[in-house]
RNA sequence: GCACCGUUCGUCUAGUCAGGUCAGGACGCCAGGUUUUCAUCCUGGUAACACGGGUUCAAAUCCCGUACGGUGUACCA
């Protein structure tokens, strides 16, 4: 099968359909037999024989170059040096080398790089598995304008720009020694063609949310707590005096995101609604009614509610009392913060004040009651 | 189908060009330690050269083949 074209027919007949306002395109004429030598920067020395090449449109009917035109034509004006591009285009790149050869015009250095697999299963990343398995495939979110279709944004999920950048950078590219962290800065200084990889690499959710948490555990507790606040107003809280840096610095190694700050710090802003079913029947024993009783008139002669001052005390008491030091202060926690979370109990107590602690212990004790039998 | 590209722990990868330490690191996972809980953290462990030939004293590394996978094969980019 041949193309019906000015090179199959004879020229009247080319003549009359032009005259005749035919539509046409304009093809690139491959060389019949030649060998094509290109070379890649990432993959060396690529040879493709023209024989497996077809003529491909230059310009379409409607007049308008195609992609493989215009790519070339705007690189050379614009005095492009290197085309980096997804190895998706490496087929391409034999005509592409063949327009600069027939334009006579000195080709850029090429780089395909190799390309982002979806996390299950086989094949390139598209949207569609992100949307499928809840991550963004984009660095921002964006929304299609043709039919309003939002798709995720890295950005938007809570993931840091540099958190972001450096986790991208390392799939497919690496220094060639044992760092991993880098900032956009050591990128510039340190990524080299070179060391880019030739497979694919797959997406790992799980290390890039290893790299968020290094970033977020990086940054100051008044970055965070600047960052925190809108949440905060959005759950209609009011800290008071309550020192929020400072709070943010006890939770901050324990969460990934930013917005997981909430769940781990909620406590110091609210008296627990419920107690987590497993911790009471876990923590919450015979004695502990009891014993919380007695911790609450021991809180209660503590002048200075210090961490450090609650601490001592409490623990002087239990000593004397010689109640166990697990069985206390876990049962404590509970009343405090509704369940086996949180940080340094005597830090949390004086953030939240004596008059606070008190109250929770009340709430506790009405709540949970004393537990008459061990089952 | 044809063409091109690729293939080291579950994942990201070092090592391959200039053959020669029990194949190294990180994430994950598991165990132990620290701790009043959970998390962090520390220590240890788990686990890979796709397969088959060949070259060589010696192959993850060089050569050939096979398998598998990816991409491309649009008047898309």
């Amino acid at each position: 099968m041949s193309l019906r074209n000015s090179l199959t027919l004879d020229k009247q007949e080319v003549t009359e359909l032009l005259d005749n306002g035919t539509p046409y395109v304009i093809r690139f004429k491959m060389p019949e037999d030649r060998v094509v030598e290109m070379h890649d920067e990432i993959r060396g020395r690529v040879e493709v024989n023209t024989q497996v090449l077809d003529d491909k449109i230059l310009f379409k009917s409607d007049g308008m170059p195609t992609y493989h035109l215009a790519n070339i034509v705007d690189d050379h004006l614009m005095e492009i040096t290197y085309v980096i591009r997804g190895e998706e285009w490496l087929p391409s790149l034999p005509l592409h080398v063949l327009l600069y050869e027939a334009f006579e015009w000195e080709a850029p250095v090429f780089a395909h790089l190799p390309l982002l697999l979806k996390p299950d299963g086989k094949g390139k990343l598209s949207k569609r598995d992100g949307d499928r398995l809840g991550f963004p495939v984009f660095p921002l979110q964006w929304t299609d304008p043709k039919n309003g279709e939002v798709s995720l944004g890295y950005r938007e999920d809570g993931y840091f720009p540099e958190a972001f950048i450096n986790m991208l950078a390392l799939l497919g590219w690496n220094p060639g020694d044992e760092r991993e962290f880098f900032t956009l800065e050591e990128l510039v200084d340190t990524f080299s063609l070179d060391k880019v990889s030739k497979s694919g690499a797959r997406f790992d959710q799980d290390k890039a949310k290893w790299f968020n948490h290094h970033y977020l555990v990086d940054k100051s507790n008044e970055e965070l707590a600047q960052l925190f606040r809108p949440i905060l107003d959005e759950k209609n809280i009011n800290p008071g005096q309550k020192d929020i840096p400072y709070i943010i610095g006890l939770v901050k190694e324990r969460v990934n995101f930013v917005q997981e700050l909430w769940e781990q710090s909620s406590f110091f802003f609210l008296a627990p609604e419920e107690y987590d079913s497993k911790t009471v029947k876990k923590r919450w024993k015979t004695d502990s009614f009891t014993q919380m009783t007695e911790l609450k008139n021991v809180l209660v002669q503590i002048d200075e509610f210090t961490s450090e001052n609650t601490e001592r005390t409490v623990k002087n008491w239990i000593e004397q009392k010689e109640y166990g030091m697990g069985m206390v202060m876990n049962a404590f926690r509970l009343l405090i913060v509704g369940a086996a979370k949180g940080p340094h109990l005597f830090d949390i107590i004086a953030v939240i004040g004596k008059e606070e602690t008190l109250k929770r212990i009340d709430l506790g004790l009405n709540i949970l009651g004393k537990k008459e039998t061990v089952n």
